[in-house]
DNA sequence: GGAGAACCTGAGTCAACGCTCATTTTACCG
DNA sequence: CGGTAAAATGAGCGTTGACTCAGGTTCTCC
């Protein structure tokens, strides 16, 4: 990983992180098959600027996925130091969905090989940190220890994906939650 | 409901069917983006044709969905009839998420407000008969009493999302079944 | 078998979108 | 400041895909 190669001018680099604020609230609204014309418009810039940033739709979408990672990522960790041990996972879980029924591009990223870019190892290292909360919650006797981690994976994206398509109204997501949360819990 | 208001003729009918059937391969492999003459080539006909039957693309997608639709509604029956006295919903569960790892239209049904259709009343036929299949399965005692139709509803179509998007292999279909329906059952 | 309506055909229209590039503007350094 | 390279601009190109329509083909019914 060379060290960001080189330094932006000042207008460049306000740019850039306009472009993906704003592409980060379009494809959130509009899904993924937004323009990337009105991507610039939010933005407030030209679309020539976003493809000298961008060189394809495809980096665009690749870049603002890894910012969502990194947040995600570093939630895992404010989590496993902040909550009761054994309910980082839930913790997790039940927030990845909340925000996914908010933020499209949450599903995107889950659901990567349908979106057809790839992040530099996004599953991979999400599944690492989900890992360490699994592990972690049946130590503390949270979770079955006949559970692992690609089933949690997988609920984890259908929850999410489900929660997006269909619109699911909070209480809708609480009670399809509990009914995961049993399920992964010891009898 | 006017009985089929006039009765096509005979190449018509058979070009219609045509179109139903490549429709539903090519939307099933290539998800709804795909192209309307991707379905006249495979169905043997021209472009003007596959519009003269369907005036929109979304009408041909409605009425790709409204075939399956009703083939969904018959197995319901069929299990019903069938299988072990409060089993069936688990049956239709497994039977629908292995059908929607091979047929992407059967999620596009389940995600109908994603996806801007509307076939008539889809998601209301659907619920009325996995409604029974869930009473039926909770006078069994196989179902808790305290889970209600929404909540299966949403896990059903976001398994189904997740199998989809995620290309669940069998293994992974039944090792995340098995922690919903643990989820599903009285302890 | 023949008239006429129903149907099929496929080149063509139009709009949307990803992306380019010649020109103009702006930040930075001495 | 002034010079220069980096960056921004936006009209425009090429392609793709939904949809149309004038003219040819096929079914149907007497």
């Amino acid at each position: 990983m060379p060290a960001d190669a080189k330094p932006l001018r000042a207008d460049a680099a306000r740019n850039r992180a306009r472009i993906l604020t704003a592409g980060a609230q379009v494809f959130s609204e509009r899904g993924p098959a937004a323009s990337t014309e009105e991507v610039a418009n939010r933005a407030g810039v030209a679309i020539g600027t976003v493809f000298r940033h961008f060189p394809t739709k495809a980096d665009l979408l690749r870049a603002i996925m890894k910012d969502l990672l990194d947040r995600l990522l570093s939630d895992v960790d404010g989590l496993l130091r902040d909550s009761a041990p054994g309910d980082a996972l839930f913790a997790f879980f039940t927030g990845l969905v909340a925000h996914a029924a908010r933020q499209k591009t949450v599903v995107d990223l889950l659901a990567e090989a349908g979106s057809g870019l790839n992040v530099p190892d996004a599953v991979g290292r999400l599944e690492r940190s989900v890992g360490s909360l699994l592990e972690e919650a049946q130590q503390a006797g949270t979770v079955r220890r006949d559970v692992a981690l690609p089933e949690v994976m997988a609920l984890l994206a259908a929850v999410c994906q489900g929660a997006v398509q269909g619109g699911w109204p909070p209480d809708l997501q609480t009670r399809t939650l509990a009914v995961v949360f049993t399920g992964l819990t010891p009898r």
